[in-house]
RNA sequence: GGGCGAUUAGCUCAGUUGGUUAGAGCGCUGCCUUCACACGGCAGAGGUCGGCAGUUCGAGUCUGCCAUCGCCCACCA
């Protein structure tokens, strides 16, 4: 249903020095007192316009790239408000997850140690330690409390941020992902995929941050480029010597095989037989796989368990053993690994023992040296090794059990299924959904989701622990779904009690948390209220719109649909529409890491939230924008413009629409309605800065042009000689005036509402003045009733106006005399159809031009004015 | 190695199905201060549209190749 037409107040109270400082406080007050953005919950489905808001990460503070696009949503959610849509704009803050501990330990100065007892009453030192190793121990309850403590202040202040800018949200709809609604979704939905056979755990070999002590998954890797070196290491075997080449010298104990391509001429004969590893002398087979490449090195490689991810390929696929010697803290084993059955190779290993990779490296160097397997010395290279995201060291592939969700990477008819799912929505720009294939068609493994962490969702089981002491981890318990969110580690599985934590016979409860993209993964879930609100999620789910950044596709976009697909059988939403990022002037993503970062408060205060928010709608949607304070000024001085200019065609006074009726007023009315049509179709397709750009050009051109050619009949008829003879013996000595009023009225009214939503501050002042109820509750501008008006228009009768005005400027600057000046006459030569037009404004042009007289001829465009 | 995007005035960017002498803002230069706005107004200078071919009566716009930049993806021993 669309909202009422705008009712003009009684009374206008236009300010004599308005100022655009101090709105932001004013009106969100307002907004907050009037509940303007309030979400009504009654609407029908077809009514709601739902936002799946992404939730900011609290680890910190919020930088100008959040305000950036956070305005293009609230752009488009003021629009379709505007609309009559109901928009549904919750916020959700994502506390949970590793880099918020990550925040908590530094920030607090501490760590937590899960052997420890909980402290009641517990106060972090006042003065951190500076080092991360004198970081004080407390147990994991004091330590969520911490993250708690610290998300909290931060989300405060996050929300004051977003108010100062002017979201549009309904601050009653927010959520948080620690929060234990989200808990219980995430919980719920693990379940679900559990009993359906959509989520698994298994001992297998997975990426392990050595720093985090954790798995990780394979959507947050990087690759980072670090120094290596070669070395080429020779391999004893009774059909001859074989060279290989390995920037891992140090995983020559790991060695399980060694590898080349089946059409490889050179080892043809040799698959099959079996060779010794330098130093520790174990027999290992020589085998064949595709994936070896005959042109790298000597085209043979070494496989070790587990050295990268194609050995954990070779490893699986050609069935071989497991010789893993790193740990989960980074460090070769202790003691001899079983398979070295020589003293010599014993005594060997007792070098690397209990070293870390770097280390062992620079041992087993030496220990292949010594033994003449190392040919030459290392060669130095650069190259790119796998890092989890946010950690500071490579990571290892170790042997551990986690938890695993179903996403394509091992099962083609899943990947294919998931794929379709990426076409299923609309993508806008609608080249980011290429990325999305890519990522999706490229995954070689299920979505790891547990954690070996504190501050998240718990995973949900429990195991039964065998006569013997052993966890049964093929038979887990899960809780009934009514009793959620649940605790494994302080709440006990149905039919135990406490008493068997832990106990030969009892049970034990699963350590790990999820991952924070497993939760995140259902913020469609969790905000419209999944199987807590039915009723809401019905008016709301699936959404409308998902606005993200494009280097998240992979995680929270993928993740999410692949819960939905899970779940509903269906995409999560209508639109996703991607942001691009902001450049520093050196055209480098800005980055709190690269210390470019400005701080958005102080941009607010300094431009005004219009200015910033005109800055962040010139970004076209996915189009990485440089940040550029000049752009925020010229925002500021828009805003400005739009209060004086407002006031200013408020000064005249009222005028009913039906006195419209001079050409050059029907030309102003039939350009807004294509304007306002074109901004329409933007805003469909979320091209929101199309539309701001087209709005603020008209404006400029009608405060410049229409205003000044307009002001002089708009005051009324003065002098003896302006006001031209009846027509058609309808219209009064007034017509000329009222027809002016009536466009300023119409066409201001119009203005305000395109800019509300880019300048919502702003809008809302100068809406204020003269209207009833809030410009952002307002009815979008109608082009067919602005048609309607306008009537049949000639588009030349204004740009000829605006040109004859424009020489006459030209002539006054000449001159170095103020545009003030008298002007004797002024001769135009033009096309007789053009002509034609300008008779029509002739006397408008007249006295914007403060001309005497006015006369035309055919020809050349050209115009002669004579200064008085 | 595969892919996506970008390349238009000193800077930031428009340019919608190919159509008259290529646009805006900023910056720069000059001029104008009572009468909406000096947190202003008016005007001016400034571009062989990354390069080379091609299609066409006509190319910033379409095609091919190349170059530079940015990004995504890749099993990079």
């Amino acid at each position: 249903m669309a909202p009422p037409p705008p009712t003009p107040r009684p009374d206008r109270t236009v300010p004599d020095k308005p100022s655009i400082d101090g709105l932001e406080e004013k009106w969100s007050a307002a907004w907050d007192a009037q509940g303007t953005y309030r979400f009504d919950r009654s609407k029908a489905r077809a009514e709601v316009f739902s936002i799946d808001t992404p939730p900011p990460t609290v680890s910190g503070s919020l930088h100008v790239g959040h305000v950036f696009s956070f305005t293009h949503t609230d752009l488009i959610a003021r629009y379709h408000r505007m609309r009559g849509d109901e928009v549904f704009y919750p916020m959700g803050w994502d506390d949970n997850g590793v880099p918020t501990e990550r925040r908590v330990e530094n920030y607090f100065g501490v760590l937590c140690d899960p052997a420890l007892a909980y402290a009641e009453g517990y106060e972090p030192p006042t003065e951190p330690a500076k080092e991360r190793r004198d970081f004080e121990r407390i147990s994991r309850r004091n330590f969520v409390e911490m993250c708690h403590r610290l998300t909290g202040t931060d989300e405060q202040a996050f929300e004051e941020l977003w108010r100062h800018l002017g979201l549009s949200v309904d601050w009653e709809l927010s959520y948080t992902t620690i929060g234990v609604e989200s808990q219980r979704a995430s919980q719920r939905a693990f379940l679900r995929n559990l009993a359906r056979g959509e989520a698994y755990s298994a001992d297998a070999p997975c990426l392990w941050d050595v720093g985090f002590q954790m798995a990780v998954s394979q959507a947050e890797l990087e690759d980072r480029e670090r120094p290596g070196a070669y070395h080429d290491l020779v391999f004893g075997a009774d059909g001859g010597d074989l060279t290989i080449s390995t920037t891992r010298p140090e995983l020559v104990v790991s060695c399980v095989a060694l590898v080349a391509h089946p059409d490889d001429e050179r080892y043809r004969a040799r698959f099959g037989t079996t060779v010794r590893t330098p130093v520790f002398g174990v027999e290992v087979p020589m085998v064949a796989h595709e994936l070896a490449e005959p042109d790298k090195g000597t085209g043979v490689a070494m496989i070790c368990t587990f050295g990268d991810t194609t050995d954990v390929t070779w490893w699986r696929e050609l069935d071989l053993p497991a010789r893993a010697v790193i740990q989960r803290n980074g460090r070769f084993r202790d003691d001899a690994p079983e398979w070295l059955t020589s003293d010599e190779a014993r005594s060997a290993y007792g070098r690397l023992a209990g070293k870390n990779a770097k280390q062992a490296r620079r041992e087993m160097v030496e220990l292949l040296r010594d033994s003449g397997a190392l040919i030459g010395e290392p060669e130095p290279i650069t190259h790119p090794v796998k890092f989890y995201e946010q950690g500071y060291d490579p990571l290892e592939i170790v042997q551990s059990r986690q938890w695993y969700i179903r996403n394509g990477g091992r099962d083609e008819a899943l990947r294919g299924a998931l794929v379709d799912r990426g076409g299923q929505f609309a993508w806008h720009p609608d080249y980011m959904r290429v990325r999305f294939d890519n990522w999706v068609g490229g995954l070689n493994g299920d979505w790891l989701v547990s954690r070996q962490r504190y501050f998240g969702v718990p995973i949900p089981v429990w195991y039964p622990v065998d006569a013997s002491g052993e966890p049964k981890f093929d038979e887990p318990i899960v809780p009934d779904e009514s009793t959620l969110p649940i605790d494994p580690q302080s709440h006990v599985p149905p039919g135990y009690d406490e008493s068997q934590r832990g106990v030969p016979g009892g049970f034990v409860g699963d350590p790990d948390i999820f991952d924070t993209w497993a939760t995140s993964s259902l913020t469609p879930q969790i905000a419209c209220g999944w199987e807590d609100d039915p009723e809401l999620f019905a008016r709301t789910f699936p959404m409308d719109m998902r606005p993200q950044a494009h280097e998240i596709i992979r995680t929270w976009l993928f993740s999410t649909v692949v819960r939905s697909h899970f779940e509903f059988d269906t995409v999560p939403w209508a639109h996703a529409a991607l942001s691009g990022w902001i450049l520093d002037p050196d055209r480098k993503k800005m980055s709190k890491s690269k210390g470019n970062v400005v701080t958005p408060m102080g941009l607010l205060q300094q431009y005004g939230s219009d200015g910033v928010r005109y800055w962040a709608s010139s970004g076209r949607p996915g189009v990485d924008t440089v940040f550029d304070e000049q752009q925020m000024k010229v925002g500021r001085r828009l805003a400005i413009k739009l209060l004086n200019a407002s006031k200013f065609a408020l000064s005249f006074g009222a005028a009913d629409t039906s006195q419209v009726s001079r050409a050059l007023d029907r030309a102003l009315l039939g350009s807004l309605a294509d304007l306002v049509e074109e901004c329409s179709r933007s805003f469909e397709e979320f091209d929101y800065a199309r539309c701001l750009e087209r709005t603020e050009a008209f404006f400029w051109s009608f405060c410049d042009d229409y205003l000044e050619l307009v002001k002089g009949r708009a005051y009324g008829p003065t002098d003896e000689g302006t006001e031209p003879a009846v027509i058609d013996g309808a219209e009064g000595p007034d017509a000329g005036s009222a027809s002016a009023k009536a466009t300023l009225s119409i066409a201001l009214s119009v203005l305000q509402r395109l800019f509300a939503p880019f300048l919502p501050f702003t809008s809302e002042e100068v809406w204020s003045w003269w209207m009833e109820g809030s410009v952002h509750r307002a009815a979008w501008p109608d082009a067919a009733e602005l048609r309607k008006i306008a009537g049949d228009w000639d588009p030349t009768v204004l740009s000829v106006a605006g040109e004859v005005l424009r020489e006459i400027r030209r002539a006054k600057t000449e001159a170095k005399v103020s545009m003030r000046a008298e002007v004797a006459s002024v001769s135009v030569s033009d096309t007789t159809e053009r002509i034609a037009a300008l008779d029509q404004v002739a006397d408008d042009v007249r006295d914007a031009g403060n001309a005497s007289a006015l006369s035309t001829e055919p020809g050349e465009f050209a115009v002669t004015a004579v200064l008085a």
